[in-house]
DNA sequence: GGTGCCTGCCC
DNA sequence: ATTCTGC
DNA sequence: GCAGAATGGGCAGGCACC
């Protein structure tokens, strides 16, 4: 297809980068927007060939680069503001209308543009804003980029400050272009990614034909491999189909990488970047260590009693470390964390993804036994339904979340999900909710209120207390009636909230429950998700605010510590600071 | 120094 | 995190 | 089956403002 950019194009100017983008967005085939991408990339010049495929997938920096730009909708929206001179309101009613910022000021922006911008300008102005710190100085290189785009090029500016395409094309999708373009297999192209991490170090193998050469090496963290959910044991037990399988406790921790080798250590999560810093009671222990060798696992707040009896701890405990810059020895000694290891990817010098779960599990046996931070949490072999149902109760007397069930012949496949890992969790009650409260939501969604606020009532009142907001597990069908009917019940607009009538049941879905002061009945969801409208039951019948506290308080709720009287142990109490 | 908003990042 | 939808 | 899009609660840090 011929690109509609204007007059000869330099093959990184960003005019030409927006028109590809406009041609994505333009048709829903995949395949299309394959082609396209890969024409483009193709006369990319080599040098901006990495910030072209960075910022297709809507990144401003290399995702493993721990660097983020501190821009988001509210400096953005004051910057546009000031660029274009225009009030609030006629912003507010630009963005509501498209869904979304970026899109949202095409039908405001009169700029001509400068025809000047280029990717590597525009990554020099990340750069930038990413090292001031003042929220006037981001502001002010912003405003210097936007005043040199024309509509277009705003537009995915925007959209790439924002971290959001919404063009159907994200990184999978990038993959398959940056393939087509450099006529490699796909399934080398995602290979490669997973073996050396950000898009721009795949694109450069790939443009110089050599993702052969691709090589794992320690910290360049691998993909993840992924559990499938499973609703029963029974189904699980179905999926594995005789095979031999092992159960681990699933934890609610952080999912993590340790990565050792000649006295370095890192630990790297999941989204991107480390989090070593904030684990220096999983660190420092094996920062003495000759070893080389990469893990699999999850940072768990956990205490371990003198006999070994693991205790999880709720993962809020956890989360007040994270990002933590000071760590006092209160904190260390009130949210204890240990590394809890179940596989193993790389030892000595051996990359072990393509051999089966249970050589790679021998090789972390040996490695967990020389580390005394490094945790092995319990594993039973599968052999039958009853012997997982009594697997979960124990995992959920460790206060663990359920299972994850894993076939021992298995591959470490990263950044997948298959059917090898199953992840089976246990479930609180539902409660019935009433909507009181709807809103518009972004994107596609900008049209219909997909967006609710719930509650429960009081017991022995009237008062309705909100709970939480859900978003996921109705259809669009169900939306646009759910739509229809906000609409006419309506009771009072507040800006994009509307109050409506209580009249909608539904049934709702959730992890736990935490206390919280973000909705007035002092409790939260998490997790919260639509199970199914009940058209069968009136307001009258929810769930009240007892039913609430009863479920708060129930063992399963995983949001609560045990209130046992903390053990005395020792064992995985480090002396840090002594 | 206290408070509240914004952002990023965990689940 | 979960869920739905289009390819 | 996969990729993309849309959405939840909660924590810490950084900054703006009083």
């Amino acid at each position: 297809m011929r690109l509609e950019c204007g007059m000869s194009e330099s093959g990184d100017s960003f005019q030409l980068f927006a028109g590809v983008c406009d041609a994505c967005r333009a048709t829903a085939s995949k395949l299309e927007k394959s082609h396209i991408l890969a024409t483009y990339l193709r006369d990319v010049p080599r040098e901006s060939l990495g910030i072209a495929v960075r910022f297709l997938a809507a990144q401003a920096f290399p995702p493993s680069s721990n660097r983020t730009l501190g821009v988001g909708g509210a400096l953005v929206v004051e910057s546009v503001r000031t660029v274009l001179n225009i009030d609030r309101t006629t912003l507010n009613h630009a963005f509501r209308a498209a869904g979304e910022i970026g899109e949202g000021i095409s039908e405001l922006w009169s700029l001509p543009g400068t025809n000047s911008l280029t990717l590597p300008l525009i990554q020099a102005g990340f750069d930038r804003i990413e090292a001031v710190g003042a929220q006037d100085a981001k502001r002010a290189v912003v405003i210097d980029l936007l005043r040199a785009c024309s509509n277009r090029e705003a537009v995915y500016l925007l959209k790439i400050i924002l971290g959001d395409m919404r063009i159907g094309v994200s990184e999978g999708m990038v993959e398959t272009a940056i393939a087509e373009a450099f006529e490699s297999p796909l399934t080398e192209v995602r290979a490669a990614r997973l073996l050396v991490g950000d898009l721009d170090a795949v694109a450069a193998l790939a443009f110089e034909r050599r993702l052969g050469e691709a090589r794992f090496r320690p910290f360049n963290p691998l993909g993840y491999m992924l559990a499938q959910p499973t609703m029963t044991a029974a189904g699980a037990i179905d999926v594995l189909a005789k095979r031999e399988a092992i159960a681990e406790d699933k934890y609610d921790g952080i999912r993590a990488q340790l990565h050792v080798r000649a006295g370095r250590v890192e630990l790297f999560s999941r989204g991107s970047g480390t989090v070593t810093g904030s684990f220096p009671d999983i660190v420092q222990p094996l920062a003495k260590s000759d070893a080389a060798f990469v893990l699999d696992g999850e940072i768990v707040p956990m205490r371990i009693a003198a006999d070994g009896a693991q205790i999880t701890l709720p993962f809020s405990s956890l989360q007040k470390r994270l990002g933590r810059k000071t760590l006092t020895p209160r904190m260390l000694r009130e949210a204890p964390c240990v590394y809890v290891a179940f596989d193993c990817l790389f030892d000595g010098a051996d990359l072990l993804i393509d051999k089966p779960l249970r050589v790679r599990r021998e090789r972390l046996a040996a490695i967990a036994a020389q580390h005394r931070s490094i945790v092995l949490g319990p594993q039973v072999p599968i052999t039958n339904a009853d012997a997982l149902d009594a697997a979960f109760v124990a995992a959920r007397n460790r206060r663990n979340e359920g299972l994850v069930i894993k076939q021992l012949d298995s591959l470490y496949t990263p950044g997948r999900r298959g059917d090898a890992w199953l992840k089976l969790k246990s479930h609180l009650p539902t409660l019935d909710v009433v909507v009181i409260g709807a809103e518009r939501g972004h994107g596609k969604r900008r049209d219909v209120l997909s967006d609710v606020t719930f509650a429960v009532r009081r017991d022995d009142s009237d008062e309705l207390v909100t709970l939480g907001k859900a978003y996921s597990g109705l259809t669009d069908v169900e939306i646009a009636a759910l739509t229809e009917r906000f609409t006419k019940e309506t009771l009072e607009e507040r800006g994009r909230y509307r109050i409506v009538r209580p009249s909608v049941v539904l049934e709702i879905a959730f992890d736990q429950i935490t206390r919280s002061e973000r909705h007035n009945s002092g409790y939260a969801l998490r997790f919260p998700r639509i199970v199914r409208i009940r058209e069968d039951k009136k307001p009258s019948d929810i769930d009240t605010l007892a039913r609430v506290e009863q479920i708060y308080k129930s063992p399963d709720n995983l949001a609560v510590a045990l209130d046992d009287a903390p053990p005395p142990d020792d064992v995985n109490q480090l002396s840090l600071f002594s």
